[in-house]
This record gives structure tokens, sequence and C-alpha cells, in this order.
DNA sequence: TGCGATACACACAAAAATGTAAGTAATGAC
DNA sequence: GTCATTACTTACATTTTTGTGTGTATCGCA
């Protein structure tokens, strides 16, 4: 998201698209790396480098996009500390904390449709946040 | 989704993601209209006709993409009539129906994020699903 | 013979998302 | 005075997604 055309019919009908609370929803957590983010985030507080570390393949300036977009929508909180080297936290908001149940529910269909699918399961790991995968 | 290089980073990415279940789910999701399909697909079975003049400003290539896309990965089925002129209708598949409340969900959460964050509540109208957006 | 209807396909263009590489500011430790 | 540390920023390149415009096959009907 560096730099968008007003007026363009794609960027029209993103907007029309704003008007739906379920693809509005859709659109705060589309980007690639929002979600994984917001999963890192759910234990508690998580500095830059910390996520940065956590989050595979991540580069510095798509973390700090994701971030700051996750900031714009208000589902993160940005504490900056005024020290040197710095040091920034990153936190969910109430309402980004709301999501983490619904991102569990959205884990466990796409389990079952991986399966159904392919035949095959997950391999992947969320070591810091186990347990929210553990669906009601 | 018209060729994808295989080997950027940009896609092994997407592969890696594909890893966890959470972001799998959301990538079947992804497509600008996908959602908006299932959900005029939840009643019942479309003819391609008929969804493109419910869904709003939509292509008829747009459509035709989307539509192969959830074919593809399961979600939609595709029922082929030898007529003519052709008739083509596209129904929900079992799993494909799993989102909808999920969806339900989102949707609710969306609203509530909406307000909180503008102070303004949605006017899109999903005229023929009404029963989806009333959330448990 | 020509036309309308339907669900596309195709070549191309535009826009948006993502990735790469290099640089920056401030400070304390050496 | 140089260096390491941290959380970025900036300019640019690449890849992917979305949109535009035109064409097509088939048949029944006028």
């Amino acid at each position: 998201m560096t730099s968008i055309k007003e007026n363009s019919t794609n960027s029209l009908n993103r907007k029309l698209l704003t008007d739906c609370n379920l693809t509005y929803a859709v659109q705060l957590m589309g980007g690639r790396w929002k979600l994984l983010l917001l999963m890192r985030l759910e234990p508690g507080r998580q500095r830059f480098g910390e996520l940065k570390k956590n989050i595979p393949n991540i580069t510095e300036r798509m973390l700090t996009l994701q971030l700051r977009e996750l900031e714009a929508d208000g589902l993160v909180t940005r504490h900056v500390f005024a020290e040197v080297p710095p040091r920034v936290e990153y936190e969910l908001t109430p309402i980004g904390r709301e999501l983490v149940p619904i991102c569990g529910t959205l884990h466990a269909w796409g389990g079952r449709h991986r399966y159904q699918h392919t035949g095959t399961e997950s391999t992947f790991s969320h070591e810091n946040t186990p347990e929210i995968w553990s669906t009601p």
C-alpha cells in the first residue's frame, strides 16, 4: 500500500465493498501478515524485533507496513519508548482481541477443509499461542 | 490469477503461509468478490447471470475467475446444462456451507468495529440472504 | 438470413501488493 | 572516534490482482 489511485474502478470497487460489514472485516485482516501478527500479539505485548524474529520470512518493511495499518485500523496499539536504541511495543486493542476467537474458528475450518481437500494436515506451529488453536 | 511466477519470494511466502490453517483459510476466501458470492449462494443454486445481476459492479471476467477458483478450492459446485443458450448453476458445497456461520460472526464483528472506529453503521443490504446476518 | 440470448475466453492495460537494498538517528560502550 | 544496536524510512523493482474490450459457439425464432 504505497499510493492509491482515487477514482480508478479498482479503488471504487474496494470502497463499495467496504460498505458490507463482512467484506469490510475481511479487508481489515486481509494483508498477508496481519493475522499472523495478531496471533503473535495475543499472549501480550511484543517488541518490533521479537515479532520480526518470530514470524518467518517477514521483512522489516512489510512488518512496519502491516503494523501501521493494523494501528490505523484500531486493531493494535503502538507504545514508543524514548530510549536509545529505540524500543517499540505492540499490543492488541480490545476490538482486535475480539478477532482472536473468530480466528480460532477459521483456523479449525481451514484444518477441516485442508483435510477434506488435500488429505493432509498442517504442520505449522504457532509455538507461543497454543491455546488459541483449540476451538470450543 | 492469470500466471504465477513459481519461485519468486512473493510466491514462496504465499506457500509458506498456506501451511498455517488460519492463513490458508483466509487465502481461500480472500478474492475480492468471493465472500459476496458465497453469501449469494447460501439460499440455493444460482445461475451465472443471476449472480452477475445481484452483485453490484462485478464484471463477467471477475465473476468467472472467482467462481472458478471457488470451484477449484471445493467451495462451490458447477452444474452445466447442455442447453442453448447455455445454462450454468453454482451451488455451495458442504464445506463451503460451513463457512457461512463464520461469515456471520465476522459480519457482526465488522459491524462492531465500524461503529467503534467510525461511529457509523453499514447500509449495505444483502437482500436475498437476510437470515445469515442475524448472528447468534 | 440475421438476431438475440448466455456463459464464457482472450489479449491487453492498469492498479495494487509485496519484496530488495540501502540508508538514518541517537546513544553508550569500547 | 568507531562501532553496535533498534526501529524504522526511502527509492525502486517485481509480482499479483483487478479491470477493459472484443470475440465466440449454439440454437430457436422472425
